[in-house]
DNA sequence: TCCGTTATGTCAGTTACTGACGTATAAGCG
DNA sequence: CGCTTATACGTCAGTAACTGACATAACGGA
């Protein structure tokens, strides 16, 4: 009895987070989730590449927003400013969505397998937002670099904001892109070409 | 019939190797593999946590050098000094690694799963070389934001290096860093606090 | 009501990976 | 030289992630 297609999809998904929460990513087989979102294993594969994929439905979504944001941000703007720009564009999209990611962020961290997902997830946003920089001219590993220390940088804001949320998520931006100009203030160089 | 243990582990490092560049990784079995190498394919899983894992055999012993060269890196040098500094000295290490490492990066350019693990491998490196930072006296998350710049830099530097092999490494980490902060001149903060 | 599309179920199969147990080899010690 | 012990390895059985092929049931539109 097929229903809707995307509510089996949201049904799959909530019941993979619960049961990575309950018993923990090993110890839960895809068979158990699908059995919990009342559907066969079968299907589950046609929703989701594997078994870590469940967790991070949406993520295109959020990665197409940020980089719109790049796009959108004044043209003025040097290529870090325009990331700054982004970053703290999506600041109601990421606190809207905390119920679903912070339980989120909890299997996480107990789990290595999904670490390495999520290493390949913000490897897609910096690429996202290199193609974004790229086209408001910047040259393409320059626009690479760029997104690399950019996403470093939203990194440290983001757990900065997260210890101190009365701050605005901005705010910890802009303290951040300080703090990252006074990391290198005076580096000449000293061993590079003996 | 048990050799040495250190030799098997190379056999099947180079067995691993061959195979993927001839058949592609999905391709290729880890029975395959443990055949070439003449072992058994539990072996292969005794000196290997996973399949990936035989490409990337000597890892720790790179990120080490590097660790222990952040901490030798002169006293008076900043955060990014110290690591520009210890990135130059790697440089011999790399060169000599070549024969090795530029067939495994073609093999990894063609496959996702690989690329994945090379994510995970430089999340290692990053960690480590926050630690090495954090012994200087620097503190814990902007220890963890400058080693995360400083390793988005350096890949720079080594594929500017790769097109350029002409030009030390060391000049070319050099020049990335001056560029990095060009990339921020004059950031302030747009719409950080609305 | 008929028909094409889409989501699903069923089934069989491959392969990465693990645990348990036995065995052979090399190293140390009498 | 014989004995012991630790270490690498082989063998076997088993689990679970993932895939392809095919059938079927719901759904939307003509």
């Amino acid at each position: 009895m097929p229903r809707s297609g995307e509510e089996a999809r949201r049904r799959l998904q909530q019941a993979t987070l619960e049961l990575f929460l309950e018993r923990g990513y090993d110890a839960t087989t895809t068979a158990e989730i699908a059995a919990r979102a009342g559907v066969t294993e079968r299907t589950f594969f046609r929703h989701f590449l594997d078994k870590r994929e469940a967790l991070f439905d949406g993520e295109e979504a959020f990665r197409d927003a940020l980089s719109n944001a790049v796009l959108e941000a004044p043209a003025d703007l040097d290529p870090m400013g325009a990331l700054l720009f982004a970053f703290g564009s999506v600041e109601k999209t990421l606190a809207d969505n905390r119920s679903f990611s912070e339980p989120r962020a909890v299997v996480i961290a107990r789990t290595p397998a999904l670490q390495e997902r999520v290493l390949t997830k913000t490897a897609g946003l910096i690429a996202a937002l290199s193609g974004a920089l790229r086209r408001r001219g910047v040259e393409g590993q320059v626009a690479n670099l760029a997104a690399q220390v950019g996403m470093a940088t939203f990194s440290y804001a983001a757990s900065r904001w997260a210890e101190e949320p009365a701050l605005a998520l901005g705010a910890h931006l802009a303290r951040a892109f300080e703090e990252l100009q006074s990391l290198s203030s005076s580096t000449s160089r000293p061993g590079a070409d003996r």
